[in-house]
Parts: structure tokens; sequence; C-alpha cells
RNA sequence: CGGGGUGUAGCGUAGCCCGGUAUCGCGUCAGCAUGGGGUGCUGGAGGUCGUCGGUUCAAAUCCGGCCACCCCGACCA
């Protein structure tokens, strides 16, 4: 047991945020509410763009930037997105700055008010909406697949590094299509990528559904998303994806010309996941030692530690790893040969461990006479000795059964935790234990809310594959054709 | 934004009630020994006590404002 981080049974949050910044994964700044994302945790974060965008690239889409200011009237123009979003929106006023009289600081130049007020983003629909009209005037010119990497700010009462900040990165997909069913196909369709992301490059195993209309998206006719479940028993949303209907098209006047001549709003999608993804990454699989991360997304997959108590042993491991590394390298696998011997290996181990890298190697003295090589993995802690040149063959294969181990523990945590209840008391008790509640509910948003209020559990979403089953709803009583999903969240 | 808590060396802390410029551990630096799970010993460096102001001969300590962070609530990806 790790003396370093606080022991994640006893003070989750603790851990967690102990965990956040003795990994090196991102530190809190000078600005309320905003993190530093430190090169580690941004190389983690860097895999995940790396794979997505492939994904993004894959399914049709291409890569296009927009900009950080939004004309405060744009906006307004959507109704209920201005609702949603209002209430958090930076705001710039001013362009210059100007010394104060004393001369000992700087200070807003009253004279430099700008004429319209700009707003930080914080979600881009408004700007990229009114840019797709001038785009977009025929049916050839759609469907528009457009996505973005950038920086957005939501003004957040509470913050906590990753799973929310005030500013946070994200990526955030537009599209515009001549039909509903292809709007639709298209919510659907990337849903599924940020499905497959989760469980086979997260290893985290996540539930599709829709939300209810009080979980929303601002502007949005229907919302997917894609629910995980933490160690903690919370859930947290990990992507969303919004089929938009013609809200937007209609707030900014996006027609286009279809193929029989006529005039029609265009359809339009949208879908994000943001640097929220790695605080599930971390909560979803890290112990009281530190980060377990998935071989697919870590920076260092494999770390070579050698026992030496001189140069002369240090050569000779040296001599022997090096005939292993281009092996590793030719595979695909990332891996570092920590020769330092400024740390000791003990040191070493518990550091690397404490950073989730997937494998360890280590080779001395003993393993140089006897042609072998002492291999740790993360995830169960297991030791084992193997033939140091059969590590070429077994290492790339470990990798994979570490990846597929972690997702099972996942998805077996996460099944023991999603349980089906039928009565209020016996909702009331297991909402204390976490996990998932899989439960009748009558549909509306009073009953939706009453149960907020007294469980503090929310629908996270009504699962796709969810059957049509009669019963009564948990709380009210009235009838319910379909079970929905319970928890408290992120 | 409401309620509670915390802020002392890079990190974690003692001291605060009962005023007299600061304790310990980790880290860091030097040397020697060590090296298969966060090495040991010896010596050294490092502090506007969050910040601004007040009380006082004297403030880390008492009082007030502000800032930041943590926990709980409301809001949210």
């Amino acid at each position: 047991m790790s003396k370093f981080l606080p022991n994640k049974e006893e003070d989750y949050s603790l851990w967690y945020n102990e965990l956040v910044k003795k990994a090196d994964l991102a530190e809190n700044s000078a600005v309320r509410g905003c993190m530093v994302i430190k090169p580690y945790g941004f190389s983690i974060w860097e895999k995940m763009q790396q794979t997505l965008d492939l994904m993004f690239k894959e399914t049709g889409h291409v890569n296009a930037y927009f900009p950080l200011f939004i004309p405060k009237s744009f906006l307004s123009k959507e109704a209920s997105h201005v609702e949603g979003f209002a209430k958090e929106c930076a705001v710039v006023t001013h362009y210059r700055l100007k010394n104060s009289p004393d001369g000992k600081s700087v200070i807003v130049d009253p004279e430099a008010k700008l004429e319209e007020e700009l707003i930080v983003r914080p979600t881009s629909e408004t700007v990229i909406w009114s840019t797709y009209k001038t785009w977009i005037q025929s049916y050839r010119d759609l469907p528009l697949l457009v996505n973005q990497w950038a920086n957005v700010v939501r003004w957040e009462m509470r913050t906590r590094l990753f799973l929310r900040t005030t500013e946070f990165l994200w990526q955030e997909g537009h599209t515009a299509h001549a039909t509903k069913g292809q709007a639709i196909e298209e919510t659907e369709k990337m849903l599924e990528v940020y499905a497959t992301f989760a469980e086979e490059f997260m290893a985290m195993p996540v539930i599709k559904g829709v939300k209810t209309a009080n979980e929303r998206f601002a502007g949005a006719e229907e919302t997917y998303c894609i629910e995980a479940l933490m160690q903690d028993g919370k859930a947290l949303q990990a992507g969303t994806s919004h089929f938009l209907g013609q809200n937007f098209a209609k707030a900014f006047d996006v027609q286009f010309t279809n193929k029989e001549g006529r005039l029609e709003h265009v359809w339009g999608t949208s879908w994000g996941v943001s640097t929220r993804l790695m605080g599930a990454l971390i909560m979803a699989h890290s112990d009281n030692d530190g980060l377990v991360l998935p071989p697919k997304l870590a920076p260092i997959q494999v770390v070579i530690v050698p026992i030496f108590k001189n140069e002369e042993q240090l050569n000779l491991i040296t001599q022997k790893v090096n005939t292993l590394l281009p092996l590793l390298k030719k595979s695909g696998v990332s891996v570092k040969f920590d020769d330092r011997d400024t740390q000791t290996p003990g040191f070493k181990f518990a550091d690397y461990e404490l950073k989730g890298v997937p494998v360890r190697i280590a080779v001395g003295p003993r393993d140089i006479e006897q042609g072998t090589a002492e291999v740790a993995r993360r995830d169960t802690k297991e030791k084992k000795s193997y033939a140091f040149d059969d590590l070429g063959t077994i290492i790339p294969k470990l990798l994979e059964d570490i990846q597929e181990n972690i997702y099972k523990k996942a998805i077996d945590f996460r099944n023991s935790k999603t349980i089906a209840v039928n009565t209020w008391d016996e909702f009331m008790t297991k909402i204390e234990e976490g996990g998932f509640l899989s439960a009748h509910w009558d549909g509306t948003s009073e009953t939706e809310e009453k149960i907020k209020e007294l469980s503090k559990a929310t629908i996270r979403c009504i699962p796709l594959d969810s059957k049509a089953e009669l019963g009564k709803c948990i709380y009210s009583g009235k009838e319910s054709n379909q079970r929905v999903l319970f928890a408290r969240a992120y």
C-alpha cells in the first residue's frame, strides 16, 4: 500500500486530487478554476486526440477552426441555447488597458469599450452556424462534416481538475445535412465512435443512451450520451452527441435548395468530448499505488529499469537491452530505458507505478547471468521472470492482455453495480451504495426533479438497448413502459 | 453564490487558545557508503508565516478586508 497517496476507499476525492497532482498530470493555476496540464498529462490527452482525430477522419470529417470570441447577439438567436449558457459566459467588454494614474498598475481603459461585447465561447454552435449560412446554398454543399479542436470557457461555480474546469479543451463536431434522417444517422454514428473509443482505447465500458428533456443540450432536439461508472459508484457523462433538428438552421437562416428546387432549412448535429475524459480515465482504473493506464493510451507502455552497482554492470545491461529496444519499437511498443544512476531502482519502480506505466522490465546482474528479466504488470502487480530473448514476442502480447484485463475488470465492476429496483424504498437504500439503478419512470420532468431532490440521483440516460417493459414508476406509481438508468453523477 | 474549513521553505506539517521573527518529516545540495521495492549516515542551503490594513514597545499568534484552495449545497460536460 502506498504511503504517498491517500487511500481511495477512505477518501475518494482526496485520492483523486492527489493522484492527479502526484502523477504529474495537472495542477491548479494562478487563475481560479483553470488548470495547468503538465507534460505527462498532456501526452495522454495527445494520444486521445490522435486516436479520436483519426476516427473522425475515417468517418469523413475534416478539421477547421472558428474564433474564440462570439458576438454577444449571436448567443440569443436560439432561445433555449442562450438560456442554457448565459449564466456561465465570460464576457469581453474592452480591448485596451492603460497605466493607472499613479503609474503602479494597469487599468481597463474606459475609452476602449467595445460597441458589441464579445463572449468567450462556451461552445461554438452560434458562430459556426452563422458561418454555415454563407457556405451552404445547395444540396450539393451537403453534408458538411466539420470538426474543431479548441478550448472553451464555462464559468463554473465549483471546479475540479479535469472533471470540471473553467477553461477546458475539447473537440466539437458540427455537421449539416439535407435530411432529418441523415442528421440522426450522423448523431448516432458519432455516439458509436465515442463508445468505441471509450471501450477499446480507454478500456472503459459505457452505456449508450439518450438524455431526458431536463438533461438535454440547450438547443438540441435530442441528446445522446455515453455514461460510464467510476470506482466510487458515481456516473460520469463521457461524451455527448446532439441531434439539433433545424433549430440552429432556423436561428441563423441556413437554407439550401433541394433537388426539386425548393428552399429548406438544413438539419444539424454537434458532438463533443473533452479533457473530462482524462478524469474518467483516471477514475476508471487507478488504484492506491497510482494511475493504471490502458496500454493503448499510455505515453510510455514499457519501462526498462536496470539494476546495477557500477558502470561495468550498467554497460553489460545496456548492451543486452539494446538488442531488445529495436524489436519492441518495431512492434509499435513505446519503451523507455531508464538508465539514470541518480535514482534507486526501488524509487523508479514506485514512480512508474504512480504514473501508470503498464509494464516494467527489471534487468540486473543475476538476470544477465541467467539470460532472464523480471516483468511486472501494473494492472495486477504480478511479477514474473522470462527468458530475455523471448521478451520481443512476449511484451506485445502482454500489453494486449493488460488492455483486455482492465476492461474486463471495469465491466465486471459496472455489472455488479448495475441493479434493477422496483420500489421507492429499495431505490433510496440502493442509491446510497452507488452504481446504476435501473428503474421505471413515468416520463415526466416533475417526477424526475422530485427524485433528484430526494435522492441526489439523476436520470443518466434512457439506454438505447432498453427493452419495452410495462411497469410502475418508482416514485409516482404511474404507468411506465421502460426502465431508465439512475445514478448519482459527476 | 450560500454554509464550514484551511493557507507557515519545493511538498506535508508543529507553533496560534495564553503575542517576544519559527518545529519536524520529505525533497534539495555536498561527501562517503549503498543499489533486486520510495537507501543509510554526516554536514549544508532554503522562510516577506497567503495578502493588505489595524491593535501593540513587539504579531505566524489578536482584530478586519481581500485572495486562493478543500469539503458540503445550488448550477453544470
